[in-house]
DNA sequence: ATGCACATGTAAGCTGTTACATGATTTC
DNA sequence: GAAATCATGTAACAGCTTACATGTGCAT
């Protein structure tokens, strides 16, 4: 038995804050899921598809002069049990695949310098994430305090942070330990 | 064009460590990477083969009276090679998906209660990995202390350290938070 | 007797990515 | 005139997981 598929439920989570398009769904994962999920239309379009001869949501296309029809989905009653019973289950076991990690503890015989190079760009890369979550935090603690579910994003931030946080702690260990032992490939001694 | 298969490079240096069987590597992947990588009997034996057919393994079929064949494999010069340039090359942007925060941001309708189990879980799982890296870094401090690239393993150790500590930190931070909500199912205000 | 460790492998099926196809409107 | 945004979708392919198939020896 594979396991149960998530598109479904990052959908109906999706729409369960507000109905949109499947074109509005991908902006809402890059927007707002970006540092926790990713979705691509690949999988959007068919899975909406398949959420709706299931009853879990319902299509209403809105026709507009001179842009695109828009197939606006909303998420029906059933829909929303869906999702609730989903956020029951337990947590299935996700497969850890760190490349960075994976490239570090092989890499005795490259050179430093290269390693340096990648941690610096992970760093500088996790930099970004933290300033955008700080800026996320802002956005949610001075938007409408009625918004529902709000703690609930907050802690999700949070998450970032502590993660974004980590990884760079982390990273400038390591530059450091690796500056340590000099600028020669030593990294098998 | 396709990601990378991992795979092939995760094999590879698992056999650059030390030869061994798919069933080795698959240990190896257990014991060893557990906490960063995964891999399973179905990718481990035909990308085993393919490497072979590539000649970037060797293989050597060991056959003891009592016991089933095993096939070892060691790594060639080609294999390393390969290894060697795909450590140089930039990380492919991963693909995140963390079900518990997407499960909680979509919880405004769950009780509090079963949210604050599901991160008392995810923290006594974070807990049991802190205690087996701590483990795994005493492991490498007390071993050979020529084991080829340990600072790079004690690194890899230390990331996993970080993370574990950022999780159960963020779990005890968000369950504090939502007890501040009552037992009561007050996720929506 | 039961289960675990050893040991290799295949097949089915799902999941997910990329690239392609199409085309209007708005912004620079 | 070029590029970005809006908007929907498909097809091909790769990658990965699960379950299955098979069998011995050892420990409890």
């Amino acid at each position: 038995m594979p396991r149960l598929s998530k598109t479904r439920y990052a959908l109906l989570g999706a729409l369960s804050v507000r109905p949109g398009s499947g074109y509005d769904i991908k902006k809402f994962c890059d927007n707002t899921l970006a540092f926790f999920w990713a979705e691509n239309y690949g999988q959007i379009y068919p899975v909406l598809r398949q959420l709706e001869e299931e009853g879990l949501v319902s299509k209403e296309t809105e026709i507009a002069e001179g842009r695109p029809p828009r197939n606006v989905y909303h998420i029906t009653d059933e829909g929303r049990a869906e999702l609730n019973d989903w956020l029951l289950l337990p947590l299935e076991p996700a497969t850890v695949r760190m490349e960075l990690i994976l490239k570090l503890v092989f890499a005795a015989d490259i050179p430093a310098t290269n390693l340096i190079e990648k941690l610096a760009e992970k760093k500088a890369k996790e930099e970004k994430t933290l300033e955008y979550l700080v800026g996320a935090e802002g956005r949610l603690r001075n938007g409408p305090q009625d918004r529902k579910g709000l703690h609930l994003w907050l802690a999700g931030v949070s998450a970032g942070k502590h993660f974004a946080s980590a990884t760079i702690a982390w990273c400038e260990e390591t530059i450091a330990m690796l500056q340590q032992y000099g600028p020669e490939n030593r990294n098998s001694e």
